[in-house]
DNA sequence: CTGTTAGCGCCTTCAT
DNA sequence: ATGAAGGCGCTAACAG
């Protein structure tokens, strides 16, 4: 580690180390070639302010927390993208970090960004630390939760509109003739799962249609779970003739299989799919989709935090941003 | 930021703060009454460290850094996916950040991770900030170049074979009959750039061929500068054959001009690339591609880090890596 | 305008 | 085995 010291730079410029704290904060009040004298020993010793020992002492690091679910996702690195353009602006760094969907590495990374003090916190959150995010919240350290809520977590959050998204998707589906439509969701268990779901049995009630009940199956949003599931649906009776896929991953999954089974589409089978990853234009057909605004999430997120901290001492009602969505009609249904 | 420090648990225990301190640290010579008490006070007035003055009392962080060039390249991801697992393994903490390619981003980054007294670094360089990074160097802060190399740093170096990856990649194209190969590649002041153009040549010339003068392409690795060339390439005369793409970026430009000029892939062109992103498959026809191990590049650059740190005393010569690519003979020509 | 001083929270000799 | 005290590098009163 660095060995040279703000003292250094006083006893090269002959001043005190009070006068050079002033000049390396921009303080006004500091001769002009006082000041000069200062940023050129500062050359000359090669000096650069340990961030440690100064947010030790100033209280704040202007530092950010990003806990990603899957940072090989790429809505994430979107969202982490729009995060940290908005951290830079603001003069704050961010400080990335990939819970994997994993509870564990979850809860140590909370604890690692809580001992490092972090002065906001974005997080998709896997749902099971919930009392350790709270800490963050008492402790006054403003918390948004993006792409997806968790229940019991009473935090300002930024999503987009998953039901309608998927609602409309479904719709469009069915305005194309489709008669059966089966879909692939994740897990109820957190918003990204149960919306799209509901935004999916929605577009079906609009059309006086009912789901059947083997047509809907339920994956943790990983590309095996969508395999799985379509290999499945393709043996069930009546066959579904359309398929929504809750997920990118998903849907890669039960492209696959739909490969595999060599089915068409959209002649032997409709496909349409949540997320707008790029193999979406490059697969032949290209599929229809809902296009999430990520890189704005991730802005947005940012920016709620920033407006946190300058409103600190008023009162306090958690926000939730709902962005919407895009449908992106393809050649797939 | 938090309140509660060491001297409240010390008061809860009725012990000094040196006591909690050893406690806090596993040393071995508290009597284990005293342990138990302490600890209890830990649990009742809700401790935790506070690692920014741990860290300025002990010089010691345990944080590496990572800088990469592009966070929206899935390779990128993989890689920090790989030095994050290895990272936690040693009981590290790896701090990512995203220069997008961009020199004082980059810059900022490497100040910030300077202050913030980093441990160790990985970095995929733009090949402008070499004093910078020679800093660290020098402050013996072992710092290991991932995936690209520049020349005038002396590090350790992870990187794949990108010379003989590109070699017998075209030759599987020259070997499926294709005459006229043009290439797309990356700037040539980075090893990815220039090292696959090396390994097109190689091949060329294991065969005794030789490239149209005006069959080679010099992109930027960004989507549009793959677009724009094979723009070009469809007007040279003669036209090319079949094609190799530097890079998954430049890659799917060139795809989609290939598209709108309604040539099909293989038979009116031949294609292959560089990377094998998850859209290689889905693609009709996939794309025949090298396949880089780029988790393993992560997980290989932490662990020479890791091995720096504990050989410091050592002579020090650096390193280079260079783990093998594998070619994946798909459809495409 | 500038220097002296007192900590931020923690770890670590040095006594006891 | 434990406590007192000094200091990591810096900022911010408080004097002057």
């Amino acid at each position: 580690m660095q060995k040279i010291t703000i003292r250094d730079v006083a006893k090269s410029a002959g001043v005190s180390i009070s006068t050079v704290s002033r000049v390396l904060n921009g303080r006004e009040n500091v001769k002009e070639k006082v000041r000069e004298a200062v940023n050129k020993a500062v050359e000359d010793v090669g000096y650069s302010p340990n961030a440690l020992a100064r947010s030790l002492r100033s209280q704040s690091t202007k530092t950010i927390g990003l806990i990603v679910n899957n940072i090989l996702n790429p809505i994430y690195a979107d969202i982490a993208q729009g995060a940290e353009d908005t951290a830079r602006q603001y003069g704050f760094q961010l400080f990335l970090c990939n819970s994997g969907a994993n509870k564990e590495q979850e809860a140590m990374y909370l604890n690692s960004l809580w001992e490092k003090k972090i002065e906001g916190l974005l997080i998709a959150p896997t749902g099971f630390n919930e009392t350790r995010i709270n800490d963050f919240f008492y402790a006054n350290v403003p918390v948004v939760q993006v792409d997806r809520k968790s229940d019991n977590l009473q935090t300002d959050v930024v999503v987009t509109n998953n039901k309608k998204g998927a609602e409309q998707l479904v719709e469009s589906i069915i305005e194309r003739g489709y008669k059966n439509i089966a879909a692939i969701v994740g897990s109820p268990t957190v918003t990204t799962g149960v919306d799209r779901l509901s935004g999916y049995f929605s577009a079906l009630s609009n059309y006086n249609m009912e789901a059947h009940f083997n047509h809907i199956k339920i994956g943790n949003f990983a590309e095996s779970t969508g395999y799985e599931a379509m290999n499945e649906l393709l043996k069930t009776d009546p066959l579904p003739d359309a398929v929504f896929a809750g997920n990118n991953f998903m849907a890669k999954g039960a492209l696959k299989s739909i490969k595999e089974h060599n089915l068409s589409i959209p002649q032997d089978i409709g496909f349409a799919m949540f997320d707008n990853p790029d193999w979406s234009d490059m697969h032949n057909p290209p599929i229809t989709c809902v296009q999430q605004p990520n890189y704005k999430v991730g802005i947005v997120a940012a920016e709620l935090v920033f407006r946190r901290l300058k409103e600190q001492e008023k009162e306090w009602v958690p926000i939730t941003e709902t962005l919407e969505n895009k449908i992106i009609i393809k050649d797939s249904v």
